[in-house]
DNA sequence: GTTTAAACGAGACGGTACGTCCAGTCTTGAA
DNA sequence: TTCAAGACTGGACGTACCGTCTCGTTTAAAC
């Protein structure tokens, strides 16, 4: 009934050939037929943990980037956000670069594995801003009402940059899409009069 | 020296048996060899124009899209932005989304497609985009000096929805991201004093 | 180290149908890709046995030509040797001589094959010549000291004949043959005397 | 309606190229393709003289082999014989010999090649010999009745040997084979008494 | 200790698509 | 009408992976 234990010494060797094979031939270049021959591990052994080659790098993924994710609080938004971004950025190279593009590809053809990574990903990253968002809000440094729509803005530029451009998400790029998030932060988030007479404050009074 | 040449119907019925798959069965369900039974080509006809599945369905995609791409002009950048996010977002419903999606998962794991990709599709979206700013710089308003961030505000999110809700991409949330857009395209993408006099908040007074 | 047996129906699949096509359509309209649909077996399965067409059917052949090969005893050189000409004469009739020939021609225009053809099929049958042919020297019938030669003598004209004209494969040919590979039997060998004395003539009355 | 005459200098250019292709690749690996290519002529031309890869082979072939074709008459059946047979053994050598193995492999292939082989090629060889014969028959040197036995006793070992082990075609095989036919020619083509009393010749008489 | 049951490597298996090659035909423009 | 060039359909090639399925062996918990 209880049968012979997994052996953890699989899942490891599982996730080392995964990102070992990522980052010399690509996302594309690999299957599970390499993963196997290069972990030494049985095909079998893999599907009984995952259920395609997804799940296999998300799982990879995750077990390095479980250790990172900092939430800087120095008490001013603009520096915890530019501190954010400049680390989240410079997570997007090499080989963990390439691996995120691939879940992203991935989750785009599949719909469950877009939950997936979702879940097991982009919800800790949107929560790290959340949280920041949160005690910025505290110190009356955002006006806009909505987190979400701040977030998005934060993480939409850098997936399409991922997706066209990965050299574009330098510390500078940072710089500028944190100040421009500031703006909206800062923005009522609704239309402001054109008329721009000086009285237009006074509509909000 | 000269040859036969290309026939033009082939290229049609390529693009269109393209088409009828992908709504049939996804972009993962189409195969090279099922667009040439479904059209009537051999593959080699389709091997000659495209080194790829993604390259047939940019192809197609590009055909259809090279109709359509409105840049209105209403004399207000407000409208005229939220005019080209509306039409685009209603735009990436239906099979028409999942094309984007995919070829955007293309891209992602292949940096020559990614190029391509960027040529025929992207590039012309965020001129679009630029015409309409450019316009609006000359009436005074727009201070962000950069058109390209402003582009990526506004492209970013709506590829961001794509991987993740392309459920989210409703007009509701086409105006939030326009008004978001303004805000940044009135400042002047530095960011404010942060000399934090307690009265610094009055300037808004 | 071990792994999955190899499943003997699948070696029986693929040699079936092998044969029933060829007899449906001719070597030369037999595929791989026919075969593998016909048997119900993947090319894969295919391809581990066999290199190429002609090695499945050189195996399907040899499989049943294994069964028989009589090496006819009658303690007559003549009578032994008609026997076996006239059965394998007659062998080359219907689908089994079209595949003769067909391996024939296989081996015509790939060294490899010959050697594998050779090994498989013709040593036996050599072998069954020489088997009788030595019961007939040991009673004084074979003067002739090459068993090759005579060996050659009894296949070549069948497979020049299978070449240009099978249906010269009659049993009145294989008796015709008998007697000319008869008469080199019972000669030395080397050329008689041809000094040419105007009675040489009368060594024979 | 008469049209541009077709250039003579094409057919060479078939020619040629298809034996260098011959000589490098082997019939095997030749195609009309290929063919096409190396000679700078169109497969249209081919096509328009040769219906098939074995045709354009036998041109080929039958453009260089009519230049020779020796029928010795030195008075003896055994030298004539003997000098037929190494002038056409040693023929079978390199490209000549691959052109002949790769015709023959054709024509088991395809019955109307086969008719097509024998009328351009074979025939003129077996009357080479059958003249060789008819001269010695004269001579009363040929006791055996059919001279197209004889023939195939000539032709069956030599294209046997093609088939299985080109290497056996020496002048020393040429002698012994040349001794063989003799042996067969001064039989009387049927089985003498195997008693071996003295009296058998009478039998005869 | 012995059972027992799952995990393990190896690798065969039916499928499906890949991208390439060649056959034989057709279509252009020039000679 | 031929010619070189090259597009065209059709079909098979041999390969690569997929995910599943035996095999024989190993391992640890339950008895």
């Amino acid at each position: 009934m209880t049968g012979r234990p997994r052996d953890p010494a699989v899942d490891d060797a599982i996730r080392r050939a995964a990102l070992e094979l990522v980052g010399e031939h690509g996302y594309r270049g690999v299957s599970m037929e390499a993963i196997a021959a290069r972990s030494g591990v049985s095909k079998q052994a893999i599907y009984r943990r995952h259920a395609s080659k997804g799940e296999v790098m998300l799982d990879a993924q995750a077990a390095f980037a479980r250790t990172r994710l900092p939430t800087p609080d120095t008490g001013d938004l603009r520096e915890d956000l530019l501190a954010l971004l400049e680390e989240t950025f410079s997570g997007q190279r090499g080989v963990n670069g390439a691996l995120n593009r691939a879940l992203a590809a991935e989750a785009l053809q599949d719909d469950a594995f877009s939950e997936l990574l979702n879940e097991r990903l982009i919800r800790q990253r949107r929560d790290a801003v959340r949280l920041i968002l949160a005690r910025a809000r505290e110190r009356g440094e955002v006006a806009h009402p909505s987190d979400d729509l701040l977030i998005d803005l934060v993480f939409g530029p850098m997936w399409y940059a991922l997706l066209l451009d990965p050299g574009k998400l330098t510390a500078e790029y940072a710089a500028t899409l944190t100040d421009a998030v500031l703006a909206v932060a800062r923005s009522h988030g609704r239309p402001e009069s054109r008329t721009n007479s000086p009285t237009s404050g006074n509509t909000a009074g």
